[in-house]
DNA sequence: GTTCTTAAGTGGTCATACCAGTTGACCATA
DNA sequence: TATGGTCAACTGGTATGACCACTTAAGAAC
C-alpha cells in the first residue's frame, strides 16, 4: 500500500495560503486595503503572530504593501511579484488548469531551453558532461518507459541548466520545474513524442561534450518544439471545444 | 534641492537582511544548522517575534527549511530559490559588482527579449500598440539624452511584455528589472549604442503594429545583440585586467 | 542487543501590554 | 483663505512570558 505523509500546516501557512489565494485569484484587487491585523486576527480566530507572519511573507512575495500606521494594501502581483508564483497561478478555483498560465510556462521554456544548452555547450565541466552521459544511457535503456523518461529528462535538464553556469538561468529554472512538476501526469502523454527522442538528448550531450554551442542549440530547439507543438494542439483543441472563434484562448480557458 | 525619502526598516527585516546575506554569500553552507529561534534572540538583541517573522520569510524564499521541532537549516539557494533573488547576488561583501551575476542577467534578457517581441506583435491590444507608439516618438524627441533614453527603454519593454500576454515572462520581468535598475548608473554609458538605436524601437513599434512577429524578433535579437556585446567586452576587459587567462571570467570577478 | 521511557531542546501558539507612525478632524493663527 | 498646531483614534511594530506540539537522543528496562 502506498501511504503518503501527513501534512502538517502552521497556522500563519494556513493565513498565508488563504491571503495569497484571494489575492492571486482577483477576489482582492489591487489598491484595494487589507482588514488591520488585529480584525484579521478576529475573523480568522487566531493570535496577531500568526497574521503578522503571513502578512510578512505575503510583503516579500511582492502580494501586498504594508505601512507602518497606514495601514496595508494589496499590490498588483502581475508587476511585482516573481517567478515562484507561476505554480500558484496554474490552478483556477475550480481545480482546473489555467491554460494561458501553462501555455506561459511552455513558451518560456521553448526560449530559453536552447540558450540553456548552447551556454553548457560552452562552460561545462567534465564532470557535467559525465551525468549528461550517464542520463541519456538510462534513457536508451528505459525506451518506452513514458514515465521513466520523464524523470530522467527532468534530470537530464537539471543537469544541463547548471552546466550553463547561468545563476538567473538556474532560478527562474526552479520556478519552472516547480510549475512543470504539477503537471507531470497530465503532460506525461502530451509530452510523449517529445521524451521518447531519446536521440535528440544524446545529440544534446554530445554536442556539449565536443563544447559544439551552435549543434547543441539547434538540437534542443527541433527537441523543445515537439513538446510545444503538441501541448499547443492540446490548448487549441480545448480553446475550441470550449468556445469556437479563435486559436489561442481568448480568456481563461480551463482543462480538468 | 533633492531630498530622499528616509529609510526606515523593522527589526524582523533587519534580521531578515542579515541571515540572508549569509545564506546567499555562502557564510552559512547548505546544510548548516541555524541557531535556534530564542539563541538567535539572544545574539541579535530582539524578540523572538521579530526573529520568527524574518525566518519565514526566509523559509519562503527558499534559504531556509524550518521543521516543528526538529531545527533550521540552510537550504541551496541555487536549487530552491527564486529569480528575485537575482538583485541579492548582483553585489559582492565589498560592494562590487558580481560580473558572473551581471553576464547572466544579461544573457537571460537576450534570450528572452526577442521572444516577447515576437508574442507582443502576435497579441498586441491597440492600446499596447498606441503606448508603444508614444514612446518611440519621446524617443525620437530626447535623441542624445541617455539617462531619459534609458527610462524610456525600460518603458517601453514594461509595455512589450504585458503586450506578450505571458505571465511567465511578466514575472521574470520584474527580477530582472529590479536587478536592471541597480546597475542604470553603470549601463547607461555601457548600453549607450543599444539605447540610442531608436531606429530599431521604432522598427519594434510598427513591426507590432502589423503583427510582424518574425519582424519584430529579428529586430529585438539585433538590437539586444548590441548591449550584449558591450557588456561582453566590458566583463572580458575587467577580467582580463584582474587575472589574463581566459575570454570569460573563471570565479567571481568583479567591478566597483 | 532491542525496545521503551523520558527529559531536554526545538519550533508553534497564545494573550497582553505598550511603543511608534499615520491620518483626519479640529482649532488657532497669520 | 491658508498655514501650521494639537489631539484622538486608528494603524503597524516590539516586547514579554507562558504554554503547546514535535523531535531527538540519552538512558532505563527488557
Amino acid at each position: 500500500m502506498s501511504l503518503k505523509p501527513i501534512e502538517r500546516k502552521s497556522l500563519s501557512d494556513a493565513v498565508f495560503d488563504q491571503l495569497q489565494e484571494a489575492i492571486v485569484r482577483g477576489r482582492m484587487a489591487p489598491g484595494a486595503a487589507l482588514p488591520s491585523e488585529r480584525t484579521l486576527c478576529e475573523m480568522l480566530q487566531v493570535n496577531r503572530g500568526a497574521v503578522r507572519e503571513a502578512l510578512k511573507r505575503l510583503s516579500q512575495a511582492g502580494l501586498i504593501a504594508i505601512h507602518h500606521g497606514g495601514g496595508t494594501r494589496v499590490l498588483d502581483f502581475k508587476r511585482t511579484g516573481s517567478l515562484h508564483l507561476l505554480s500558484q497561478l496554474l490552478y483556477t478555483d475550480e481545480g482546473t488548469i489555467n491554460l494561458r498560465v501553462a501555455r506561459s510556462v511552455m513558451e518560456m521554456r521553448a526560449a530559453l531551453g536552447p540558450d540553456v544548452a548552447r551556454l553548457c555547450a560552452r562552460r561545462a565541466s567534465p564532470a557535467i558532461e559525465r551525468s549528461l552521459g550517464e542520463l541519456v544511457a538510462e534513457m536508451e535503456a528505459h525506451q518506452g518507459d513514458l514515465p521513466a523518461l520523464q524523470d530522467l529528462a527532468i534530470r537530464f535538464w537539471d543537469v544541463l541548466v547548471s552546466g550553463a553556469d547561468n545563476i538567473a538561468y538556474e532560478l527562474a529554472y526552479n520556478s519552472l520545474r516547480d510549475t512543470y512538476d504539477d503537471l507531470r501526469e497530465v503532460l506525461v502523454e502530451v509530452l510523449g513524442e517529445e521524451l521518447r527522442d531519446v536521440g535528440s538528448y544524446r545529440a544534446i550531450a554530445d554536442a556539449v561534450r565536443r563544447g559544439d554551442d551552435l549543434s547543441a542549440t539547434h538540437v534542443a530547439r527541433a527537441l523543445m518544439e515537439k513538446g510545444t507543438r503538441a501541448i499547443f494542439q492540446v490548448i487549441a483543441a480545448i480553446a475550441e471545444d470550449a468556445g469556437p472563434g479563435g486559436e489561442t484562448p481568448e480568456h481563461d480557458e480551463e482543462v480538468s
